[in-house]
DNA sequence: CAATCAATCTATAGACCTATAGAATTCCGG
DNA sequence: CCGGAATTCTATAGGTCTATAGATTGATTG
């Protein structure tokens, strides 16, 4: 059981990690053989198994793998002085950029994790759920800070950002041609002030904008 | 093979359908069983096959059943002459309602319908986006009447809506318990208004409030 | 009662899948 | 080029699953 940071033992170990999460991805936890992942990284079945001790170990490593710097980054925004709508969007950008280059991990996360035995499920429980709470914790200074209307709910507010960029990274991870800079102006522009119309109160100019489209 | 409406049978495999449903929602479509789902509604394993050909039509008619009249539903929503205001809380109502009434047949729909062989998941798409169409349809009437921003997308609109909704339908279908009426009108606002601070245009008065509770 | 038909049951073939055991191969320092 | 360790392979046991075939039960009706 080589656990060294040994070179080629890593460098496959990542490489059985993306197959799975590819795999997991298209084709779901129960619909996927260890076969079809051992095959994509170009080894036989059996093989797979000096890399995981069982199909669920691949699936945990997937999952973690899926949300672990996107968590960090999000420590990151959380932690920086930056005024509400710019951590909207820093937000925004990092959940959605993850889904582009992590691709098939954060989905895998997001949609498998549920078969997961209870003890991991958990562990990354509280990954993600720190994940909810430090953007709660965003919208709870929005509001204190004024640029928010106090009559918000931060816990829903958490929770719908969450899940616009789950729906939309749906869709690119599906399709690679959607225009990634474009969703993101347009889900924070949703955010901040729907779609409506009406004038802004307090803007510290034009440039906030609408944004009028880019594709 | 009983085509009639004859009682026993319709009634039958309208349970097996549910059953189903409520499978397909807890274990995913390849992780149960047609066992699962034969001892649920109380027969044996082989029993099922009297009432489906396959387990893939079983998931078929179950995601069928999960969007069927929702779809309906949306047909009188866009026809209707209301504004749209009120034709955006309708359809958010209409879409919540469905997943507390049919519960995991839509989410089975949303989430496992991509197993489905080609052919019948064209059949469905056309529904589904048919739906997208009317609500997108529904948002350029409320650019044209100066409800909402001529800035704005109208399939980014409508996207975000139902992407808001299905997200939100994940934690109605998970927790029996959460205000149905509370998040209606949280995304309500959310859609309209955003989160950021600014008088409204109109509103009838502060009732819009937090909303206790209801059930 | 006898005949018919619907609904369910039992039993199983055949396929596939995970995980393991042990053999074969590749890699590498001395 | 040798010997050991790392990596991959082959083969398979043991399990589960879908779908089918044919028997059984129960109800209905002439």
């Amino acid at each position: 059981m080589p656990e060294t940071d040994n070179n080629k033992y890593q460098h496959q170990r990542l490489q059985a990690i993306r197959s799975a999460a590819t795999i997991f991805a298209e084709k779901g936890f129960h619909g996927s053989s260890t076969k079809d992942i051992a095959e994509r990284m170009g080894i036989k079945q059996g093989s797979l198994y000096y890399y995981f001790k069982s199909k669920e170990e691949a699936l945990g490593e997937v999952c973690l793998f899926g949300i672990a710097d996107y968590v960090d980054r999000m420590h990151g925004i959380a932690a920086s002085d930056q005024p509400f709508e710019s951590k909207l969007m820093a937000t925004i950008t990092s959940h959605l950029s993850s889904y582009r280059e992590k691709n098939e991990a954060l989905k895998v996360y997001n949609d498998e994790r549920l078969y997961l035995p209870e003890a991991k499920r958990t562990t990354l429980k509280s990954l993600g759920s720190g994940y909810r709470q430090l953007l709660e914790k965003i919208f709870e200074e929005g509001v204190q800070s004024g640029a928010l209307r106090d009559s918000i709910d931060c816990h829903f507010a958490a929770q719908a950002v969450i899940g616009i960029c789950n729906a939309w990274g749906d869709v690119i991870v599906r399709d690679p041609d959607v225009d990634l800079f474009d969703i993101i102006q347009k889900c924070t522009d949703l955010l901040l002030n729907g779609f409506c119309e009406r004038r802004k109160i307090k803007r510290t100019d034009d440039e906030t904008d609408v944004a009028g489209n880019m594709n």
